[in-house]
DNA sequence: GTTAAATATGTAAATATTTACATAAAAACA
DNA sequence: TGTTTTTATGTAAATATTTACATATTTAAC
């Protein structure tokens, strides 16, 4: 590996004058420069990272924390601020706390030892106040922990309020709520406007809680089996709708004849599947662009505009209502 | 934060006592220690871990080149691989190629920067000359791209083997297979092994290609519609046995009665689907276990006893075949 | 009681950069 | 022409570590 003094000796020019070259720092001769540039080319030269870190006290790395890879939300949203944070010129590391304290303890320790330049994260963190202490910019997504830390969420109410009217309009009488675990603001906040709309409307309805990591397929099949009057069903992931779907055709019901679904999040599966899937839409492009975007302004000590951005979701109509 | 001088001067020590206190390396008198250790709890110090790289020339850093994270298979099978090196203390760089040479270009020049210290590449990179070039450790998975880099990959011919074993036992007599893009080791190796022993046991078959990321729902329904008269599917990923499940549950079609399916992974999904998905398991665990235990051989200079390692796979049968 | 080995600690160089500062030449200006 | 400004380049310190080497003390061996 090519070091700066190797470059400088060929190029029969001092460190600094590669350095100013390197960086469009500076004073240097156009011809100076085009002896160097050779020179960095004949052997290969990058510049080491890791020297330019110490220096800089920066790493231009960017972590991002999330509670699991498996679920396809989480995933395409990661896709998503991978390939922002690469065009930003940033590199990120992916830490999966997978809901275990002592992953998360050791990540601590790595983002101070690493110089980490900013943090996300994503959803599911109780720990807020030992990121805080890290002192580096960091927003949320899909939470609001702390009203002095940046968030991007989800119009979650606006997501259950859409699921509750669409389901009222196409005639859906007895409702149930499939959702993710209550402590989630996210699941409470879709359930807020789902219900807020059916309670105005008089329409029965209830919530029924589930896991967050890997929700039981049996639970949803006994729920749908002693409530086998119900029409409607809103779920709090398009996961659980599929499930959701298996176990009303298991029970002998048409969709959406019968029983009309509504998934959230709008996975890449949803419109794959047969029925293609009704689904609030979370626009993830938008979510992941404002949450990179924020965090490299906050990077460069700018002020937000925003501080906590609400992306308005959408009814996808498709083929499990009517 | 504190710096390694502030604890010596808080311990009265100099830096190289420090030093040895943290590295657990050369003579330190116990009570020096104790005093040191305080030191550090004192002022809540942690070792800069890019000053170290610098000097160590290593990282501590594992990339990890995966063709997308929203795959379920990957998604898992990356949940695992970081699992584990986080546990033997180093720290993942996931880098998504997602099929574009110029990310794929610009991480590989991170790689430089950053004396990452070794290279995992699951699948789907077609240039290995730039990545050999690197000259740091590289384990692959799922493909054998030259034979003097150590690779993990399922037994895939075993896995044709045993899906065409059973659906012949369990009366079979016209079966498709949708595979993947034929260009892929995994795909070929798969169709070797199913093929054969189809052929030799003169039953009907044929192999339909489907894209690699994102399988067309339309195209398995159109091929499964104009083969009605078949009665056993072996695809080449669990996600392709659910769209082809949907499409024939369209036509009418009774599984496993009138159709048996076979799936290729056992995603966590698979055991969750009503009727649940007999599949070719792909022993996930073993193959992160195996990749990073060879890479961190490979790490300390030290040989494999097997460079090439084949991991079997098993037939789990649930409700889609007889 | 002398010598050798083991223990303990410090000094300073090295890792690969960036940049403040110094210096000198060239260009602009009076 | 002399002075100021701009351009060009180099020297050396700084970033936070580790470790080779030096040195001193203690312990062990004979």
């Amino acid at each position: 590996m090519a070091t700066i003094k190797d470059v400088a000796k060929l190029a029969h020019v001092s460190v600094a004058t590669v350095s100013r070259v390197i960086n469009q720092k500076g004073y240097v001769n156009s011809e100076t420069r085009d002896l160097v540039l050779e020179a960095i080319k004949k052997l290969n030269y990058v510049p080491n990272e890791l020297a330019r870190s110490l220096f800089q006290k920066k790493s231009s790395i960017i972590a991002v924390i999330v509670p699991h890879l498996t679920s396809f939300y989480f995933a395409e949203l990661l896709e998503i601020i991978e390939d922002l944070i690469i065009k930003d010129n940033y590199r990120l590391m992916v830490c999966n706390s997978h809901d275990n304290p002592e992953k998360e303890e050791q990540y601590l320790k790595i983002f101070d030892q690493y110089n980490i330049d900013g943090l996300i994260l994503i959803a599911n963190t109780r720990r807020i106040d030992d990121y805080v202490k890290l002192n580096i910019p960091i927003i949320e997504i899909d939470h609001k922990l702390a009203e002095d830390i940046p968030s991007i969420t989800s119009n979650n109410i606006l997501g259950g309020k859409l699921a509750a009217e669409k389901l009222i309009t196409s005639g859906c009488k007895k409702i149930i709520h499939f959702r993710g675990p209550s402590f989630l603001m996210t699941v409470q906040e879709r359930t807020e406007g789902f219900k807020s709309v059916l309670d105005k409307n008089n329409i029965y309805n209830f919530s029924y809680d589930l896991a967050f990591r890997n929700p039981d397929p049996d639970d949803i099949e006994n729920v749908i089996l002693s409530n086998l009057d119900c029409d409607g069903i809103f779920c709090d992931s398009d996961y659980i709708a599929i499930l959701a779907i298996q176990a009303l055709r298991n029970a002998g019901k048409r969709i959406p004849e019968d029983v009309q679904v509504i998934g959230f999040d709008n996975i890449e599966m949803a419109s794959n599947l047969k029925p293609k899937l009704t689904t609030i839409s979370q626009d993830r492009n938008a979510i992941g662009k404002y949450a990179v975007e924020s965090l490299m302004k906050l990077i460069k000590k700018e002020k937000l505009e925003v501080f906590h951005r609400k992306i308005d979701v959408e009814l996808i109509s498709r083929e499990t209502t009517k």
